[in-house]
DNA sequence: ACCTATTCATAAAG
DNA sequence: TCTTTATGAATAGGT
C-alpha cells in the first residue's frame, strides 16, 4: 500500500530502488505505447539502468529510424525559427505574467540549446567564438529570467501563508481572551448568588481559576 | 469521466486524440522523470506527433549522449563508464545538505564565471572550444543543481507553513466549540442556581474550566 | 510474484 | 487551453 505521496528523490534503499525500476520501468514503456497507438506517434524510449543495462522501445519502426529522425528535426526545423537573437531588447519579454513567461522562456532555452549542441559539434554550420559568447550570455540571462520568476511565484505563495498564519494566529488569540471572558462570567455569575444569600462562605482565590 | 475502460486503438476523433496527445505526452514524460530520479536511472524519449512535430525528454544529460551511448551499447557490449561519461561522474557533488551545496556550487560557478570572462577574452589563455563545452555542461549542471536546491528549501519552507496552518485552523475550531461549551454552561448554571435555592451554590462542573 | 490501500493519471465536460 | 470531477490505472509496501 502506498504510504504518503511519494517523494521526488533518489530512493536511497538499493532493493526498494530495483523493485520500483522494474515496476517504473514497464509502466513506463507501457504508457508510451498506449501513447503511440491511441495517438498514432512514433516513440522511441531509453532507458540506461544505474548498472548501465539498456531497455528501449521504439513504436512504427526501429530505434535508428527514430534516432535519424529525430537527427533530421533538430538540425533542420521540426520546431520553430532558430534565428540568431542580437537585438537586446528582444531579450526583454513583454509578457509580465510570471507563468507565462517561464514557459516561453523554457522553450526559448531548450530551441537554444539544441542550436549549441548542434553547432557546436562542427561541420559547417559551427559557431564562431563571438557567436558562442553571445549565446552564452543569452542563456545566462534567460535562466537568471525563469529562475526569478519561478522566485517570485513561490515567494507569493510563502508570503500568502505567513500572512495567512498571522491572521489566524490573531484569531486565536481573540478567541483565548473570549473564552477568558466568558470564564470570569460565570465565576462573576456564581458568586454574585453566593453573596447574596451567603454572607462569607467562599472567598476563594481567584488565581485558582487561572489557567 | 473516465468512461468504462480504455480502448488500445487509435482515437479516430481528431480533437479527442489532440487532447490525449497533451495530456498522455506531459503524463509520459512526467513518469519518465521520475523514473530517472528515484532510480538514477538515464532516459531518452522522443516522441514525434502525427504532424512529425518533436518532443524529447534526456534526463542526466543531453539527448545525443544518449545516443551515443545507446550506439555504444547496441554495437559492443553495454559494459558501464567509457571514458566520455567520466567527466559527467565527476559532476556528482557528494555532498547530501542542499544549504551547504548552495554555497559551494554558489562559489565554483562564480569562480568559472571569472575563468570564462577572462580566457575568453582572448590572449595566451585562451579556451578552446572543446575545453568551452566542457566548461558549458559544468555549468549548466551546476545551476541546475543550486536550482533544485533552492526549490528544495523553499517547497520545504512552504509546506511547514502549510502544516502550520493547518494547525492553526484546527486549533480554532477547538477554540469556537469550547466557546460555545462555555455560553451553555453559563446559561446552565444560572438556571441552576435558580432551580436548587442555592443549596449548592459552588457545586459548578469542573469540565468547564478545562482547556 | 501477488495483494491492496492509496496515490496518480486522465477522459469528459464546463 | 485551463479547471473540475469521477473513475480507471499505477504502484509502494507488505506477504
Amino acid at each position: 500500500m502506498v504510504r504518503g505521496k511519494i517523494q521526488l528523490k533518489r530512493i536511497e534503499n538499493p532493493v526498494h530502488r530495483q523493485v520500483t525500476f522494474c515496476k517504473r520501468r514497464t509502466g513506463l514503456l507501457k504508457k508510451a505505447k498506449e501513447l503511440s497507438v491511441l495517438c498514432d506517434a512514433e516513440i522511441g524510449v531509453v532507458i540506461f539502468s544505474p548498472q548501465g543495462k539498456l531497455f528501449e522501445l521504439a513504436t512504427k519502426g526501429t530505434m535508428e529510424g527514430v534516432i535519424d529522425k529525430y537527427m533530421k528535426c533538430t538540425s533542420g526545423g521540426c520546431s520553430s525559427s532558430s534565428a540568431t537573437y542580437t537585438a537586446q531588447e528582444q531579450l526583454k519579454p513583454q509578457n509580465h505574467d510570471p507563468k507565462d513567461e517561464v514557459n516561453v522562456l523554457k522553450q526559448e532555452i531548450e530551441m537554444l540549446q539544441k542550436g549549441i549542441r548542434y553547432r557546436f559539434g562542427g561541420g559547417e554550420g559551427a559557431m564562431n567564438l563571438e557567436e558562442l559568447l553571445l549565446l552564452e550570455k543569452h542563456l545566462e540571462y534567460w535562466i537568471s529570467q525563469i529562475r526569478s520568476a519561478k522566485m517570485e511565484i513561490m515567494f507569493q505563495e510563502i508570503q500568502s501563508l505567513r500572512n495567512k498564519e498571522g491572521v489566524l494566529k490573531n484569531a486565536n488569540k481573540y478567541l483565548l481572551d473570549k473564552i477568558e471572558e466568558n470564564n470570569n462570567s460565570i465565576l462573576y455569575a456564581n458568586l454574585a448568588t453566593v453573596e447574596t444569600n451567603y454572607s462569607y462562605p467562599l472567598a476563594m482565590p481567584n488565581e485558582i481559576f487561572q489557567f
